[in-house]
DNA sequence: GTAAAAAGTTTCCACCGGAAACATTGGGGC
DNA sequence: GCCCCAATGTTTCCGGTGGAAACTTTTTAC
């Protein structure tokens, strides 16, 4: 206990990170912080991130890929030709409930966009909004319809989130609206 | 000439920040660099905007401002009926040409949202999308038509500034390729 | 058991946003 | 025409930030 060597501090950095940006916001978040919870000098944090920007950068790869996983999930539950609605919800859903970890994976300016694993969750992210069948292989290009589909659903979460939608649409009916929104959509998805 | 006080600081500071957002990017925005470009202090700067949020808010309103302008400018080049597509084209087309300003729009968690001047621009700006007949009085929700075709164009923009379609589509065709794109949607945006 | 590498700490630096106290200027009332 | 005052700049200070460098402690490999 209390040991020298910490064990995980790269793991426990993102997690104090996670915490951070959504008590107050990913432009605040600051590595003296996030050390400083763990109970690190700052410093420390440089020995597995070389920079700020690369700690970002492993922070939207992981959250990247956990709002993957949750929209899996929900594709899961789902019947076949449904998905679409289902997943694109839950794409918004994620970004609502966790929003800064949802900017997290977009904000570029902040990241590093050229780093392999970073890509890769993206990538894995966007193959899932191309409609359940389609899996695409790598230098195929995005159709029509799926950047549609997930035009839209992007659209959505980022007004949702940035509060433009505020005086709009009640937060409690949002997704009821957001429901009935994308069902419009269906009639035009076609590959 | 070279007095001590220099006239119209407040929009020069507007300037220089404009400037500086498109150079190093939104976030590292910094007001003693912008005071500097001017040859002023930065002190001098908050006379004119008691804090570094209520800058941005100015910029982001004349930023919100400019856009408007431009898509009228297209609104009324084209014929009343083909509206919305060129609107939303040039909607996109602004935020590709200046991405820095168009995410200062709606970068909410780095302005004062309440702000009243802000909110008028952002508003002037969701109702030139809602189609062009749709002139909301202010308390009227917008329509499901409206938001489909906001949030696509919207999560165009978006994704196309942030660099997340550059594997898919080449900067090139990507208008071309979003116009056929939007114009799927034609047929689901009846009210 | 020891040498090297891995993972912390301390100390330093430049820069940032912001507050406070001071200096300069220009305009309005007399 | 003068003087005072409000507006606008400047100087100086503060705490916080990301990052580099030099040093210390621990773990691991041989």
């Amino acid at each position: 206990m209390a040991s020298y060597h910490h064990g995980n501090l790269s793991e426990a950095l993102l997690d104090a990170a996670e915490v951070q940006i959504e008590a107050v916001g990913l432009e605040a978040l600051s590595i003296r912080a996030c050390a400083k919870a763990i109970g690190v000098t700052h410093s420390a944090a440089f020995r597995h991130y070389k920079n700020k920007r690369h700690l970002l950068t492993a922070l939207a790869t992981r959250s990247a890929h956990r709002m993957a996983d949750a929209i899996q999930l929900s594709a899961e539950k789902t019947a076949q030709n449904k998905g679409f609605l289902e997943t694109g919800l839950s794409y918004i859903d994620f970004a609502i409930q966790n929003p800064q970890q949802f900017r997290s994976v977009f904000r570029e300016e902040l990241i590093d966009a050229d780093d392999g694993s970073y890509r890769l969750a993206t990538a894995r992210l966007a193959a899932q909004l191309g409609d359940g069948r389609e899996q695409r292989s790598q230098p195929e290009p995005i159709s029509e319809a799926a950047l549609l589909a997930w035009s839209t659903v992007h659209g959505l979460a980022c007004l949702s989130i940035d509060g433009s939608l505020e005086s709009d649409i009640s937060k409690a009916d949002r997704m009821q609206f957001f429901r009935k929104t994308l069902q419009r959509l269906g009639p035009v998805l076609e590959r």
